[in-house]
DNA sequence: TCTGGGGTCCTAGGACCC
DNA sequence: TCTGGGGTCCTAGGACCC
């Protein structure tokens, strides 16, 4: 098994936390009468969202229904999920984990990566010892415990954490990697789904160890550029940095709901321009305006069509947008057949601070209509967060606001807009 | 759990241009 | 006018992640 790099110790190493059943952990630190007891987060969606380790232990899982849980389990404590309070924990996790290891990347509200190259000599500490006084602080502080894994790479790092939890802590040195990949089915390592891993079926690769020993040339000649990466990291060469900078600026902001599979074109108008309202909401709350409109629709059988348009002017603006969508809708649409999803996607996004330099380059005034515009979504945004997000849509968009109506809710229909009234 | 929502990145094929 | 090769850019659709 040749692994040409860094089998003499630790150049270089990624730690990966991984907070164990975080929102029920959560719910536990804050509440002690609930740790040592089966507890489910996701009692408004009746979907159980987390499960403490006591109610995996039982057998309950993610993605189960709230009523079958209360039938099988019923000493279950069932709880609605409080995301601020996640978030909270999340921010504070982060920043214990950072106050050891300044490079730090945010991953999800419940993991990060970090890179630890170079802290040993700083903190005279052994990675061991690292890993050991993050899980201690954060113990100690919030209540709550993590996994972390600590290897070469953010692959193997990953491995790490999951190898050994609730509360573990895993080191997986160059010399050790095979040890670790040998019993590790292939379709669990980060990066390999259900398409890649049926690949590897084929192809004879069943555990990760096959995958990281096959030849350079067998997998460049088989697998997409993402399993050649794979395939390096695991093999303890890095390539996914660490990358340290909080996200604050999307790419792309996308908004789609599933329905009944249905042919009525009215009604997946309204779906469509009732995603782009909330789409185009969320770009105005980010300051950003999209320069382009994926819009997409899903038919019984999954399968997605899509069209991108291209704004003649950066827009977050339903109004301008939506005719051009129905444009688009009316190209992707096929008659007689059934669809279960329409959905939009912002892209191509850029700062409002950016638009008004360029205008400014270019030595344009912004038009009246586009003042306009702004102050009447100003408005509409003022409403919207204060009264609740379907209080004023658009007329088109009525439909969707319709199929679950507010309680003792009215329309009035004004000329672009529509008020709900309760 | 045959399929919830919101993201990112990759790729194959076509258009267009030397 | 036709043929060929090669680069770049764009678009639609996949695949994966939490």
């Amino acid at each position: 098994m040749p692994y040409p790099l860094n089998i003499y110790g630790f150049p270089q190493a990624i730690l990966h936390l991984d907070a164990n059943a975080f929102f029920a952990s959560v719910e536990q630190a804050v509440n002690p009468e609930l740790k040592g007891k089966p507890v489910v987060v996701g009692k408004e969606r009746g979907i159980v969202t987390a499960v403490s380790y006591e109610g995996k232990a039982l057998g309950i899982k993610r993605g189960m229904t709230i009523v079958e849980v209360q039938k099988k389990f019923p000493k279950t404590i069932i709880l609605e999920s409080d995301y601020e309070r996640y978030s909270l924990f999340s921010l504070k996790m982060f920043d214990i984990l950072k106050k050891i290891c300044p490079v730090v990347e945010e991953y999800s509200i419940d993991e990060a990566f970090a890179d630890l190259q170079g802290l040993r000599g700083y903190l005279h500490l052994s990675y061991e010892e690292i890993g050991s006084k993050i899980k201690e602080d954060i113990k100690s502080t919030l209540g709550i415990t993590v996994s972390i894994g600590i290897s070469l790479t953010k692959v193997l790092a990953k491995i790490a954490s999951n190898h050994r939890k609730p509360d573990g802590l895993t080191l997986i040195s160059g010399r050790e990697i095979h040890h670790y990949l040998k019993d590790l089915p292939v379709s669990e390592v980060w990066g390999i789904g259900p398409q890649r891993a049926a690949l590897c079926e084929k192809l004879g690769i069943y555990s990760a160890l096959d995958l990281a020993s096959a030849s350079e040339e067998f997998i460049k000649r088989h697998f997409p550029k993402p399993v050649y990466e794979i395939w390096l990291e695991l093999r303890g060469i890095q390539v996914y940095p660490v990358v340290p900078f909080t996200k604050d600026k999307y790419k792309s902001i996308s908004k789609a709901l599933s329905f009944h599979p249905t042919q009525d074109i009215e009604f997946l108008l309204a779906q469509l321009s009732f995603n782009l309202e909330r789409a185009c909401f969320k770009a105005r709350q980010y300051g950003l305006l999209a320069k382009g409109v994926i819009i997409f629709i899903k038919d019984e059988e999954f399968q997605t069509q899509s069209l991108e348009i291209k704004l003649s002017h950066p827009s977050a603006y339903p109004k301008e947008i939506l005719p051009l969508l129905k444009e688009g809708m009316d190209l992707i649409y096929r008659e007689g057949i059934k669809f279960r999803q329409v959905g939009v996607i912002l892209t191509d996004l850029i700062s409002e601070s950016e638009r008004a330099t360029q205008l400014h380059l270019f030595r344009v005034n912004p038009s009246s209509t586009d003042k306009d515009l702004k102050s009447l979504y100003r408005a509409v945004d003022k409403i919207n967060i204060k009264y609740g997000r379907t209080t004023l849509v658009h007329g088109v968009s009525l439909p969707v606001t319709k199929e679950k109506p507010l309680k003792k809710g009215s329309s009035l229909r004004i000329p672009f807009l529509s008020v709900r009234l309760s």
